[in-house]
DNA sequence: AAATATACGGGACGCTGTCCCGTTTAACAA
DNA sequence: TTGTTAAACGGGACAGCGTCCCGTATATTT
């Protein structure tokens, strides 16, 4: 007869892997800022200072890799949903808020934006992990915004998210284009017609 | 000295090379359709049952093979543009209908718009010829919208069509997700505030 | 029919993501 | 402290892709 029911793992995580693990995603955040969010795994290995077999044990995929770096900003964001929704009279402006905040998150972290948008397989985890954490944060602020009357559109949470992503995919490094502007736009289009 | 000013090229092209030209555009098309426009040269040389260097070396970039395919499109397309604002009483809804043609191109032709809005060098031309064919026919739209009072927003061209390419490009595979709507709500979104 | 430039096909090269394999080493036990 | 074991490691093998060269075949011209 086994001596539990709960087999207790035998062994906790090794002091390296740990180690490794976190300079990792300091090198990743680094190269991430400087390369984008596609750059090669060979890279970010060599600035860890680890083989490329280290990485891909750690994280599996390039997704669960970016959602590690950008874990903390990406629920800041989830919880702001909220929390705007509260501190703000006009559901309007806090959906309007939200989605600045949204912009800026994007367009700093080069190429997230377009990788958001990718069918790969590969970013699935990333998609899912939107699709759990911030589209029902942005779905809820939509349907605030519904409820005062400022906002007809029937639009989704999901698809708004899609579009913004997509604007803000084309600002990459052209400097003259102006991703805000062009979300701003689009959520005026999302108030009632005149 | 010479025997002329103007050398005159001393050979027609090949026939055979016509035919692989031809060949080549057919095949492309069909694998554009199937597998998008970032299908493998692999597979559009196969198609058309000649060796890779045969297309590289009839559109030496990516970009050139796309043009050819697409050139009496994307022509129409910027022919189009006079036409609506001479035929429509409404310079407004003549972008509108333009806008919404240009959609409907880049929707039924996989993976265009992505390709529009990456910054691979290897697209230049084709970035350029849009640049030059279909760009100034936007930006005349929306002047002629502008000048009628309709638009309010200083949105130029360029940035008008960049943005409406990045809504395209999720449009990829998710047949829930409707580009033509969100483009609906960010030409609304230029309109004049309430 | 012979000569020649043009076009051809296939393969080599470099880069990338993926993943396996022989070796090292931290964690645990005696 | 020292031996045993499993976890973790690093580097390299492999496949897919774009790019481009090179020896060969052929359409065109004389």
């Amino acid at each position: 007869m086994p001596k539990s029911t709960t087999p207790a793992p035998p062994r906790a995580k090794r002091a390296d892997a740990r180690r490794n693990e976190k300079s990792l995603l300091n090198a990743a955040a680094e190269v991430f800022v400087s390369s984008g969010v596609e750059a090669p795994i060979r890279d970010i290995a060599k600035a860890a200072g680890v083989g490329t077999a280290t990485i891909y044990r750690h994280f599996p995929t390039r997704a669960e890799l970016i959602i590690a770096v950008y874990r903390h900003q990406v629920d800041a964001l989830a919880e702001d949903g909220p929390r705007l929704l509260r501190e703000t009279d006009n559901a309007y402006d806090a959906l309007r808020t939200w989605v600045d905040r949204f912009v800026d998150f994007l367009v700093t972290k080069h190429g997230l934006a377009a990788v958001l948008q990718s069918t790969d397989t590969c970013f699935d985890p990333l998609h899912d992990y939107f699709l759990d954490g911030v589209v029902p944060v942005c779905s809820h602020l939509l349907d605030a915004a519904r409820e005062s009357g400022e906002v007809t559109s029937e639009i989704d949470g999901i698809h708004l998210m899609r579009a913004i992503g997509g604007l803000c995919a084309g600002a990459t490094d052209a400097h003259d284009y102006d991703a805000r502007a062009m979300v701003d736009l689009l959520v005026t289009g999302l108030r009632a017609r005149v």
